[in-house]
DNA sequence: AACTATTCATAATC
DNA sequence: TGATTATGAATAGTT
């Protein structure tokens, strides 16, 4: 160019390269104006530095057009973006019919009496308010009956143990002698009490109106 | 630049215009080239011509990969990502927990017409109860507000029908002469209303009854 | 940043 | 289109 010509390299004197840049830069930016004046195009130019620094120019509109104008004539990105439209579209479409679906159990549940079309008289709803009173009782029962079990389960498991824990010990002591080694505790009680007062009234009186 | 320079305006004759902008063209993503490869720079170029075809240069990289920087270092067009991304999360989210709510559904039906506690563990268990709960809760305010809407409703009737027998009294009075005839009592006050609050607002439109 | 000597890009022409 | 060439622009190296 002027003064001897370069090579086509990376220029590897920091200051050189970053002069070179500087002028060069303008150049580009320049040439591509003229371009687009000379010619009637529409030229986008996007420069990041080796430091990261961004230069840009749009020629005739702004690069946000520019970059969706290309993205539009771009096959790829656009049917990236329609994918992403179809995925929110398919998932308002997957939300509707699992509502559907809540709407068709909840009739099911209220259908036998008298709901199922979706209007209940105040009579139906009375008899749907006992029913619920009365599963609920049905569910805590249920539960009450797992607990109880399991409260079995573990005392047995706790008989079991204390019947190993003794053989155990009775081994220990024929081997190493009578009370050579100290028995473990292992039978704490803990006390189950509760500290709270329960009410007289059999309804939960929190939802009576 | 050769042979004559030429005005920075819009070259009007065609064929000039066309070749200039071959030439031009060829000569500015060179520059760019040699731009990126001299100084260690990203360097994006879009050209489209007046008649809408597009020419690209992407130095270091793909075009995709650019824009995508681009997007990055620019505040507004990231937030619009970030907004399209937050409503797939959003719509997810939606998704899981209507999904959970048909789970509960499809576990009280089982129990209801089940006849009692299936194969569920005591979670479920805890669940269903705290839905039945709630569900009737969603009944009660159901009754109430129909209840209130009677009792507006036979008040408004009310109003209507003693109006009505102060007419006829007045039309007997004229008739017959001045309290020639007893009035009857029609204005007894049955006091319908109660000073109860409806702390129980429905929070999720799915459980309306 | 300003200044050249030089190379490069390209307008006009063929 | 493609090649040629005279000339203006761009710029590497220097100050």
């Amino acid at each position: 160019m002027a003064r001897g010509k370069i090579q086509m390299k990376r220029i590897e004197n920091p200051v050189h390269r970053q002069v070179t840049f500087c002028k060069r830069r303008a150049g580009l930016l320049k040439k591509a104006k003229e371009l687009s004046v000379l010619c009637d195009a529409e030229i986008g130019v996007i420069i990041f530095s080796a430091h990261g620094k961004i230069y840009e120019q749009a020629s005739k509109g702004t690069m946000q057009g520019l970059i969706e104008r290309y993205m539009k004539s771009n096959w790829g990105t656009q049917a990236e973006q329609v994918i992403k439209d179809k995925e929110v579209v398919d998932l308002k479409d997957e939300i509707s019919k699992l509502k559907l679906e809540i709407d068709v159990l909840q009739k099911g549940i209220r259908f036998i009496y008298g709901g199922g079309n979706g209007s209940m008289t105040l009579d139906d709803m009375n008899v749907l308010e006992k029913h619920f009173e009365l599963w609920m009782c049905h569910v805590r029962s249920a539960k009450m009956d797992i607990m109880f079990q399991e409260i079995q389960l573990l005392k047995n498991k706790e008989e079991i143990l204390k019947a190993a824990n003794e053989y155990l010990q009775d081994k220990m002591n024929e081997q190493y002698g009578i009370d050579s080694i100290a028995p473990m505790l292992t039978d704490i009680e803990y006390p189950l009490m509760t500290n709270n007062q329960f009410p007289l009234t059999i309804q939960n009186e929190i939802y009576q109106f």
